[in-house]
DNA sequence: TCCTAATTTTAGGCAAGCCTAAATATTGCC
DNA sequence: GGCAATATTTAGGCTTGCCTAAAATTAGGA
């Protein structure tokens, strides 16, 4: 039907990226920042997308996705949250690399690959960063998960996911030993600069900055 | 590196496929008829392609590649067939549907990407369709095959791979139950209009037309 | 060899995506 | 409410890849 570059699709996931926390729409500045691009361009952009019904653009008023620039956002998400999980689970790669490559793959078109790919992996429900997998309709799971700056002194938690999925990051995590699936207990919280000392299950403690506990998601297992 | 455009990439391609057969160079035409592009855009590009050092270009004279153009388009055919047998082998694609999602898949960047799909198909030789698939270093397997049309009644040989692989012709072998690792007999061949009859392991007796006979590769087993 | 047909190149143009600089609209603060 | 700062759009321009039509070159047959 619709066959978009790879320049409307990121486009599209841009947008929708931006508007899918809070749900206000998408301002010129906002995607020319997440693009790496300038505000012009990005206007340039949004009148074709608009003109394809891809979008809701006013000028001066920012955008929201329509419709069908919804599903085609959330089906560029799958792709990319499904190749991520084939290349760490099948091709062994490190949690920290498959995000430049998954910006690719995510562009192949072929319907029947997705869904291959899909049965393929079994059908995973969450990405190598903790980050739900939209099925074919476009809905995922929700997972009742919570900051780490937001547990407190002798909770009891897995890790299940990142904020932030930059390279350094996720290798800083690496460094540090956490990783999904890692269970902690919080010892401490020190309110003078909001780091917090942890314990891992073997017993070592380590203590993380405000910024790191900002970017973990956990689930509260006690 | 030298970091080239789908496009760029799909020139490399064309030229290389033109010219690996017969050693001539690639004229302007044959490259448009095989690209299905204008004779005016086929040169527009060998100029910028000759510019960046990646083929030869006289204006008149067609083309040949230079050896860093050989490299990139060996490398190119080496991760198209690599993903091919990733499709049928992993994915369970049939051989007539993997040609045009390999062509995207291709032009996916990453050196590491291609080393560890290679291991982890187990360093395949051959693609689905029987085309050697080159190693990293560009060296691909030599096999002795012969066409189908080049036997004698009485030969007994196995199907090794396929001259041409369009969807079709390929969706018609599978009709006939002929696939690559079948074995045949040719048991008499007309003169009249070139086609063969052949025994199949099973004793099925079929005819194949000249044009069948000319696009079939064998290996004699007897 | 000469002339015609076929091939190839050039010229001119267009759309997609990008840019910078300038113009305009909106926001927020006094 | 008015004005300055900020955000956004417009204008003009560039490259890549494509097109058609016209010009130039080459090749092949008489
Ligand atoms: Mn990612
Ligand atoms: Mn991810
Ligand atoms: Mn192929
Ligand atoms: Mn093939």
């Amino acid at each position: 039907m619709d066959v978009l570059t790879q320049a409307e699709e990121n486009y599209l996931k841009a947008v929708f990226k931006i508007t899918e926390n809070d749900d206000k729409s998408a301002s010129t500045n906002a995607i020319a920042a997440m693009m790496s691009t300038s505000a012009a361009s990005v206007t340039d952009m949004l009148k074709r997308l608009s003109a394809k019904g891809l979008l809701h653009y006013e000028k001066h008023r920012g955008v929201i996705l329509s419709e069908r620039g919804s599903e085609l956002a959330t089906n560029l998400v799958r792709k990319h949250r499904l190749w991520e999980v084939f290349l760490v689970k099948m091709l062994h790669f490190s949690w920290d690399k498959v995000h430049d490559i998954a910006e690719q793959l995510e562009h192949v078109q072929s319907d029947e690959l997705v869904e291959r790919l899909d049965v393929y992996l079994e059908r995973p429900q969450f990405d190598p960063h903790g980050d739900p997998i939209p099925d074919a309709s476009g809905k995922m799971a929700m997972r009742k998960q919570v900051l780490l700056s937001s547990l407190d002194p002798g909770d009891q938690a897995v890790v299940v996911g990142v904020q932030e999925s930059t390279a350094t990051f996720l290798q800083y995590l690496d460094k540090m030993q956490l990783s999904l699936g890692t269970n902690l207990r919080v010892l401490e919280r020190f309110d003078y600069d909001g780091s917090m000392k942890i314990a891992l299950n073997d017993g070592t403690e380590i203590t993380l900055s405000h910024k790191v506990c900002e970017n973990l998601f956990l689930q509260k297992s006690k």
